[in-house]
DNA sequence: GTGAAAGCGCTAACAT
DNA sequence: ATGTTAGCGCTTTCAC
């Protein structure tokens, strides 16, 4: 058996509650009978039982993470990483504990949510996404457990903390950019119209276009899975139009890659032929050939201001609600082309 | 407060060790009262509590995971996810929660590692890397604490469970493999030398090209660390040599595609000029152009066999030591020219 | 400034 | 087949 307070208290020669307190540094206790009761932990190489002190004060000390079904292939994006590193750096800050959800399917992931918040394992937790009808979010919501989503809720939006980007303007100003570049012909490859962020984007680019006086065409607008297999299938059916787009938003910098090697085999090339624009800025935008113009939206921050609000929100008896808007920008490469004279 | 098991027995007219025997779905309980007792929980919304259970019965219900320190920016090599995954998958059939480490620094991740053990907030861990001095192996050792290492542990390696592939043989192979094309000057660009995994891949190397009768030579060897950013570098500095090399063994995929990507900005073609094989078969690999032959190393079985071993080590009471070598097998693309008739 | 004692919610002997 | 009773290791009133 381990080395426990007691065995501390005995061989300091005080009360258990007082070594309590000389472990929450309690101003209470003199610094002589604290010295000497860090010296018995010192010798017996005590260390504190994070589950019994858990119990006793109710708090876990452990944050949860919810991730989009992890049997699914959404992991591989590089997105998810990243996110993680941000929420790493603000966990390891706050002393708290990641605990992760390993569901396969959306129910067994609601399951392992309400074990999470009933059985106080966690804290308080954070959703890796935002999707359009989440039954876990409402259940959070309904027990007013502290939570914040990354991206932006479908609903309820004013009622819920969340970080995020500003996915419409990010999708207007990029089909600007594009716009702007000369192109009429921009067609949008998504991910799932499921999540948020994909609507967003859509809406803006929608926006962009019919503010151009362009004309908004279903055949440009193709939705697929965040991952590069879909990329080819997309390309295929946009390229066998009778008028092909001469440029390209597409949702995702690996979805782009896939694009591009698509395009490639099509004998198809990139800036010169089309034109791409893709969203989030990993490495492989910068390692690709060419190089993809993408827009940065600060992955590694959306997880550090999404952990930092977190905290707030457990430890301020008051909740009130905060939407953080992390800043994009568009990291201009080599997959555009110019088709005015500038 | 939450409903806790006394609410239960006493709605249900029983004992509270009856209603945790009814949770065990313990066989000396009669089937009346146990559907009597689960009636009562679903009339109250029962959830047992966790933390309760952990501190009682001593254990947690937990895999505590390992990573190279967290802020580090090797989370961006696919390889994580992958294994991740793999992890997720064997953690959830055992219904086991994952317990990430948040550290920065070595010395942290170390503090993280005694608190997770010694505050029992872990049944078991597994380190996702192996480097050559490490002080978490040798305290989990020490304090005989069930986990598993995915890699190859530097030493001691047959008095500790490991999950690896003999990445020493696939070095010699895919050495061989060039050989066998007709390739004579073949570079080794490799990660970091603290980690196992790069010696190994470099001994087999090293193996295979003294196997043939062919020189080794130490400008030939570069060690960049597992990330897009070395791989330009090592090959600015191989091929200004005298004789540069007419191929390539990369340590991964990703530093590959760093590596193709300076390949091409300086006018080299791959596989005209130069041959490329890589490792780990992520997306990537497929996805570049040309598309990379590499050696699928099964990442996903990787974390799904480390977890295995571990929630069996945890299991029995007797530490058999175990040592999983997961296959792996060369996927010939589009990287590599063949210098002979065949 | 320190100690005694109750209790967090559950499990696991030991009874019956 | 079920109830009684101690804990698990810690925190936290309430005394002194």
């Amino acid at each position: 058996m381990a080395v426990t307070i007691k065995d501390v208290a005995l061989r300091a020669n005080v009360a258990p509650s007082t070594v309590s307190r000389v472990i929450a540094n309690s101003s209470r206790i003199s610094e002589k009978t604290k010295k000497r009761v860090r010296a018995a932990m010192e010798d017996l190489g005590y260390h504190p039982n994070i589950i019994a002190r858990s119990l006793a004060n109710k708090s876990a000390q452990a944050i949860g993470l919810v991730m989009p079904s992890s049997g699914n292939k959404v992991l591989q994006n590089p997105f998810f990483p990243e996110v993680l590193r941000g929420i790493s750096m603000g966990a390891h800050e706050a002393k708290q504990a990641l605990y992760m959800s390993t569901g396969e399917t959306e129910s067994e992931i609601f399951q392992e949510v309400v074990q999470m918040v009933q059985g106080r394992r966690v804290d308080g937790i954070i959703l890796l996404y935002s999707k359009v009808e989440d039954n876990i979010l409402s259940y959070l919501k309904a027990q007013s457990f502290p939570f914040v989503v990354i991206g932006k809720p479908f609903k309820d939006n004013d009622s819920i903390t969340y970080v995020d980007n500003d996915n419409f303007r990010a999708g207007r100003e990029v089909t600007e950019y594009l716009i702007g570049k000369g192109h009429q012909n921009i067609a949008f490859i998504g991910g799932d119209l499921e999540l948020v962020v994909t609507i967003d984007r859509l809406t803006g680019y929608d926006k962009a276009i019919r503010g151009a006086g362009l004309q908004y065409r279903d055949d440009y607008i193709i939705h697929e899975e965040f991952l590069q297999q879909g990329g080819k299938e997309a390309v295929h059916e946009l390229m066998s139009l009778e008028e092909p787009p001469t440029a390209l938003v597409v949702a995702d910098d690996l979805m782009a890659l896939g694009v591009l090697n698509t395009l490639d085999e099509m004998g198809i090339s990139v800036p010169n032929d089309i034109s791409i624009v893709s969203f989030n800025n990993v490495l492989l935008a910068e390692m690709s050939r060419p190089s993809l113009t993408s827009v940065d939206i600060n992955i590694y921050d959306l997880g550090y201001q999404a952990i930092r609000c977190l905290i707030e929100q457990i430890e301020s008896p008051y909740d009130m609600v905060k939407n953080i808007k992390v800043p994009y920008q568009i990291i201009e490469r080599n997959s555009c082309k110019n088709l005015v004279n500038s």
